[in-house]
DNA sequence: TTGTAGGCGTTATCAT
DNA sequence: ATGATAACGCCTACAA
């Protein structure tokens, strides 16, 4: 049973050897007698013993375990407060890279409570910490840090010390809107952008006028609606756009499920996509190369981003003092049909045949500043 | 910096009392003066100190820590060897319940290593673990139940002395399956299972024959063919199932990513759906809604069994000898466009409007035995 | 209401 | 190659 666990005393005293004897064999067996090492581990097997974690943790002051904090994972019971779908492919990713070097990892969600609780709940139990943007405000960050090391996604642009890992939002979407400009000729473009003050919207919208500004087109000073990210808001955004007398051409939207919404009233309203308008996303959620059309929209490397936010990590807590490294992950443009183009004329082999596409990658590259 | 953190020892100098009172006064606070405790929790505040989790679990004997293991999460290369899409909901329930009362929540995958390694860089840090099938054999789990308290999911059938969560597979596929029946009339069906030994296959053919055979029709003994649970096995299956000489009415499969992929091979070849060929799927998963026609499918309550998986744990530790629960959780028939029922002629007023459904409980009701 | 002090199960530093 | 033993930072009787 559990309820009566073995400790490193009693398997010591039935191998017959000194309790650092067993640390030893335990962790790698270094400088010590192959025969003995043989000898313990089998003990320990046969007793059913493994070391408990929250005493080695603090002998040798590492637990082994590494944080991600979330704002809201999971709202529960208002879908429109999630996360959005993304975030599981980080969460992949980075549980490959802490696995793969022998660590655990805890997640936790905000859910809005103070720096303070979470740190009480989380901060004392980890060796490091990712957090995601939106987790935490200024000062609960700071508080966090000065507890524990911390990587931060999605602050490129702070001026924060912390490390960071981004994707760069403001290319991937100007790179999206050059191709409807330059590849369909398209001219009267509107914008439907996520939350007013959310960072992944407010770049998304910078690269979407970079490239009329590119063109020499007239860019908005704002976006023509606010589809607050949801597929929802992405209805209510369309019919806005439509009810104006502005002739579009096509809709950008900030993110895939709002793209979405729009495709629906478009549908309702009999209007032809991409015929009459075309539409594209963000995110290249799974669902998007399933509508008809398919969904051209913009791929983020949302498993890489998770990966590399614990490299950072482990790498931080390998070097404390060397200087600040900040990374942005390039995006992808991922043609489908939904912008005008057509379906690619022969099935590629290797992939589902459901799935022919096009793709380009943003400018970017990977970069480390 | 986090490189010299504070101890309980400094902040009890600091504000001039005990230790004893300043780990008082960090939990709860029972029994002292309400000024002493605002003193110290605002010097603990003052230092950015936190109990460090290691020593208090250490002493407490309680981690805080619940972990989920499952099979694989992500394989990194491969991804058909991934974990179901599904399991990032349950990710969330168990997220959400486990912050619920206070705790973090540990997630690790197999990756095909022994019960040995994972119990010594999982086991030792949680005071509980949620294993999912398929995450570990029978003798590892014997050898980790030996080590820590465990809840099981999808085991329902076993002898196991564990607790155990689980969905009611067949008798969701036995509703959808007598929906083809009675509502459609249909009467050749041929079902598309996932790999030969998963459980959760296993279960979905027992429940596709429950219905034949109440239906008094004549029930195969085996699947017509395996699609591996992934979207090209799916457009496989559906190419032998459609070289057959066999008429068939209605391709039945055992989740929806199967599904799609038979979608796709009967659009190819010139095939309608639901008006040439039915096609049903199981696990209502984000893209099924956006198919066209949309996919008729069986919504697990993925979500539930998260948070359901660590109610459990989390009475098991309260109540270490009660006798054991399993508890089986209803599905839901999610009755789109694919099966041939005709879109719901108004649009409900709360839903989005690409949601027009109508849903139907699996007759099992939430079960504890 | 507050303080004293032993113990939680390891690791790691010295000896030997 | 192995053994003693002092930390590690906190909790919790028990005492005051």
């Amino acid at each position: 049973m559990a309820s009566a666990r073995a400790t490193i005393y009693q398997v010591a005293q039935r191998c017959g050897v000194s309790t650092a004897t067993v640390s030893r064999a335990m962790s790698g067996g270094a400088g010590m007698s192959v025969d003995t090492r043989r000898r313990v581990l089998a003990t320990a097997a046969e007793m059913g013993w493994v070391p408990n974690g929250s005493a080695k943790a603090l002998a040798s002051n590492r637990t082994g375990i590494l944080g991600v904090l979330f704002h809201d994972l999971d709202s529960g019971n208002d879908p429109l407060l999630d996360s959005p779908l993304y975030l599981d492919q980080v969460l992949r990713g980075a549980e490959q890279a802490t696995t793969g070097v022998g660590d655990a990892l805890l997640i936790a969600a905000t859910r809005g409570r103070s720096g303070r609780d979470l740190a009480y709940s989380v901060a004392g139990k980890a060796d490091g910490l990712v957090l995601f943007a939106r987790s935490l405000n200024r000062a609960d960050t700071q508080a966090l840090a000065s507890m524990v090391p911390i990587v931060t996604v999605g602050r490129a642009g702070s001026r924060w010390p912390h490390d960071d890992i981004s994707v760069d939002n403001r290319g991937g979407m100007r790179n999206l809107v050059e191709h409807l400009l330059e590849q369909h000729g398209l001219r009267r473009l509107a914008f439907v952008s996520g939350p007013p003050r959310t960072p992944d919207s407010i770049a998304r919208f910078a690269g979407f006028r970079d490239a009329l500004i590119a063109a020499g087109l007239p860019a908005p000073d704002k976006p023509d609606a606010d589809g607050g990210f949801t597929e929802s808001g992405g209805e209510q955004a369309a019919e806005s756009i439509l009810t104006g007398d502005r002739q579009v051409q096509a809709i950008v939207c900030a993110n895939d499920e709002m793209a979405i919404g729009v495709r629906a009233v478009l549908a309702a309203r009999r209007l032809r996509t991409p015929a009459d308008i075309a539409v594209t996303g963000f995110d290249d959620i799974s669902a998007s190369r399933h509508l008809s059309p398919s969904l051209t929209t913009v791929h983020q490397p949302m498993h890489e981003v998770g990966s590399r936010a614990i490299s950072l990590l482990l790498q931080r807590l390998r070097e404390p003092t060397k200087p600040r490294t900040s990374v942005v992950l390039a995006t992808e443009s991922v043609i489908r049909r939904s912008c005008g183009c057509r379906r690619p004329p022969a099935r590629p082999p290797e992939r589902s045949m459901s799935d022919g596409l096009r793709r380009t990658r943003s400018s970017r590259t990977p970069t480390e500043q």
